[in-house]
DNA sequence: GATGAATGAGAATTCATTCAT
DNA sequence: TATGAATGAATTCTCATTCAT
């Protein structure tokens, strides 16, 4: 990003100087927002929303603290947009669903679920599940999170209730049980397979669909 | 805690009061652990334990910053004990369980573990399930939290196992699996009910439970 | 202030402690805030409101950071409680004026006035004309300042009004004119006064007197 | 400011526009200095000196940053420039009082000033009286601002003294006072005329007048 | 010269904890 | 032991100014 001239041009009368007007402004802008949240994101990986101080966002970004607060308001904006990142790990899940050919069983639309947790959660740059439990700690008391929260876990909440239809379609699954209550219990599995493999490490897709299938068959 | 003077004192340009120091030393300690404890609590399931401060729990529980220090050594000692606390209630489910005189298949004992969270969650004093909420983003990274939360979790997923054994025992599921993986997937369904409960607002024992018969029965 | 009794005395059975009930509260209360009161004028007097940090608040007043925000909850109220202080010094001047048996002529009452605000400029502890020039300049933009000042302005000038009427009365002013147009001109000659002493440094009570007689004898 | 290209040239992955510099230097950096100062000026009638950030003038003045920091060195520059421009007011109250085909009275050039002021205040771009009290405030404890004060108002209140000189010479004011003094009290009513205005709201030179020509009438 | 993103020192404020009484 | 005023390090955020383009 050199400056071409350093002597004016001179023509018609006039001197000109040559202005760069970097196209910066909408993609970078957007790439520095990305390079904050990496940065605040490894450390609510690490340290959770509270401990993580904006001295240590700003340290981990290399940026300077004025250029973190001209990209965003306020800690919260940045807590805010973590907490959105680590969500949209949710529409990464749904679209690994849809774009499955055949449709999913149950216990099939899980594990694939389960494989994609896994494989999001060893992605470098910090386990997005652990951001995840911060988030739903985070939804309690922080109307911006909850907001994005409920509405990300409905999304795939409503994918779950598609898988239960089928089911009951095919004659699968019970036909009198509304679908949503089986969609909320499949949802359902899955905070309890990212806690259980944060707190007590002993869980993986394969235990669970195992346990799951076991349940499942008569 | 009776005063035995009415009149204060006067002496050097200070009143004194003279009060009362049972010796009760012992019970007494605990009440008012429990005392700071239950303060803290309620702000806690409002607030989160960031966001609740000192003298939060100072003011709550009626006491000085003094007294709270001489009961808890720092803000982490109280942290631990309302986790403790609230993660107790883990035990309470335990004995609502053990106390069934016939034992439960799998869809009962959810049923059952289900109510009692929603009775605990509904008592006075602070949403116990939000706090879990809390403990499990704390858990991640505060190991006193942690041990706690992962040695009761073990303890109730313990029954689940139980739980499994009988159902294999007797035909119901089948018996090749490994029984820890199905109270893995079987505990696992409470963190999900907790999460919908307090997130979405639209599960309740009853549409969980018929979920999950739906899904058990072929 | 020292504790009485190290060992707790015996009686009844009981322990008894004896615990300092520090009359503190409210006088200390006061003496603390006219402390931090006395710290910041002297600072906005050199400095001005706004390069007075809190810091030199802090410093200036002896206490901590900490101590500073238990009596004041920012630094706005510092600012207000500093221009209700520097204000009050027209009350100062008002019973000044009310303690004469005599009443007072125009030229008497300004004279008496000047006078007294000399003597309060050069009181210890910062000029409190400066600070009534930084008060004018915040009033424009505060509106709790605006609101003190405004008060204290009208009853000085209600006082001036009172002098032309009895001016009026005993012929020694023309009785057409409404008395508060004359208090206008009367009480506004102060305002001029004091800047010219602080950015001019060539007025006194005595030229100040002497021109305005000169204008008003015939 | 004409473009001369309306295609941006494309180098290197950027745009450059390339942009016609006049010659004018010398008029050219005094309006563009006069355009910030304006925009400044605005700023700091409405919040005062020190809440006018330099980003508000950036904004108001429509320039870039570097552009205002090519006329201006610091803010106390422009801080500067607008107490000077405001000050300079003072040589247009002067201008018109000078242009007076016949000599004044105390009462007339009183009332000549006054209606100037309000004419000047009334002018857009933000009351000139109000950023003279800033002025005042800064002159305290900012050497430039006190500088230009100083030396503008010794000046016009030398016009008072030629005036008083002239009442004194036919016989209308008492002939053995320093007219100096009987100027710093004319002069003096400006300031006192202005605070009123803005803080309380009820002068105007009409009632003002009336008010002196009251006090003046034997 | 012109731009505006970036800088970083410094400001206001909070809050866990202590300690004289 | 009990009190609660006091502490001060740490935290969030601002803003005058610079400099690569």
């Amino acid at each position: 990003m050199s400056l071409i001239l350093d002597t004016p041009l001179v023509k018609n009368g006039h001197s000109f100087y040559v202005r760069a007007m970097p196209k910066v402004t909408a993609e970078h802008r957007l790439a520095r927002r990305a390079q904050i949240v990496a940065a605040a994101r490894s450390c609510v990986a690490e340290q959770g929303f509270h401990k993580t101080t904006m001295a240590d966002v700003i340290r981990e970004s290399g940026l300077s603290a004025g250029a973190v607060y001209g990209y965003f308001k306020s800690k919260d904006e940045i807590v805010a947009a973590i907490a959105d990142d680590a969500l949209g790990s949710i529409d990464k899940l749904f679209d690994e669903l849809l774009a499955r050919p055949e449709p999913l069983t149950p216990v099939g639309a899980l594990q694939t679920v389960l494989e994609h947790v896994i494989f999001l959660a060893e992605q470098p740059g910090g386990d997005v599940t652990r951001i995840a439990v911060q988030a739903w700690a985070e939804a309690l008391h922080n109307e911006a999170v909850h907001a994005t929260a409920s509405s990300k876990y409905l999304l795939l909440r409503g994918y779950f209730v598609e898988i239960a239809r089928r089911a009951q379609a095919d004659g699968t699954i019970d036909a009198d049980t509304d679908p949503e209550y089986i969609a909320q219990v499949l949802f359902g599995m899955l905070p309890g397979f990212i806690l259980q493999r944060l707190l007590l490490g002993d869980v993986s897709p394969a235990t669970y669909t195992a346990g799951l299938a076991a349940l499942l068959r008569p």
